[in-house]
DNA sequence: TTTTTTCGTCTACGGTTGTAGTATAACATA
DNA sequence: TATGTTATACTACAACCGTAGACGAAAAAA
């Protein structure tokens, strides 16, 4: 019912990584004990970020009869590069470098680095 | 008086790129007419804004008289560090690979790429 | 010094986010 | 069928954000 473009909230994007990570279509048990693993939150927490997803068009419902049946409609790669731009963009007024450089201040590991290294001399970027 | 780790809202950090461009120390009625050349904003918009940023931590304010000069007390450097770490940490894992994959899917340009290339190569990241 | 402009603090208000209790309706079970 | 069990929808509420008006004090101008 809105604009895609935006970044959502940490506690929704966490759920939508639940949804990405889990087949689709999924129930919103399923999502709370998913989430429960790592941070515990109540049933109705779940289900009403579940909620805030539908009606801001990154997740459809099918109901089951009084089950919800919950869906992405947003793919993760999807998200990842939107919000990797916009995040380019609003820090580093778009330059890789920029963020590059930034990276290695923050103490982001070698390998890292030298992988994205290789992905650029073998062309795979 | 709070954890500078934090992610500063949007509004709040377009004040903090204004001050990380002028040269401290500065007055609020410079801030406002930086930020106003692009997004015109109430007075006490801004001064509201920057008195946030004090409270977070993020600026100094020193008075001369009932006049505020002030100071950013995070460096822009610094504060790319932290947020680039988080981001990456948040969406990707912590995988530059990955966050660059992401980059080529979103468009961004053949030229900042060869460019990243480059400082790789150089061996200055 | 009276008036006007300026700078800042306080207050405000609607919207979002994080989090969850309550009520309700459907389902399973005794 | 009577009853316990769920899954969901509604309501709530405090904190935070974007934005700014009201008001007061200080400074500048007349």
């Amino acid at each position: 019912m809105s604009d895609k473009k935006s970044r959502l909230p940490d506690a929704e994007l966490e759920v939508m990584q639940v949804l990405w990570r889990c087949s689709s279509p999924v129930t919103g048990a399923t999502v709370e004990a998913e989430m429960g693993k790592l941070r515990p939150l109540a049933k109705t927490t779940v289900l009403t970020l579940l909620t805030r997803l539908v009606s801001k068009g990154f997740v459809a419902v099918e109901k089951q009869g009084r089950l919800g049946l919950y869906t992405p409609l947003v793919t993760e790669a999807d998200y990842q590069a939107r919000q990797s731009k916009r995040f380019l963009d609003q820090l580093f007024g778009g330059s890789i470098p920029a963020f590059a450089s930034a990276l290695t201040a923050s103490g982001i590991s070698r390998e890292d680095l030298e992988e994205l290294k290789q992905l650029l001399e073998d062309g795979k970027l």
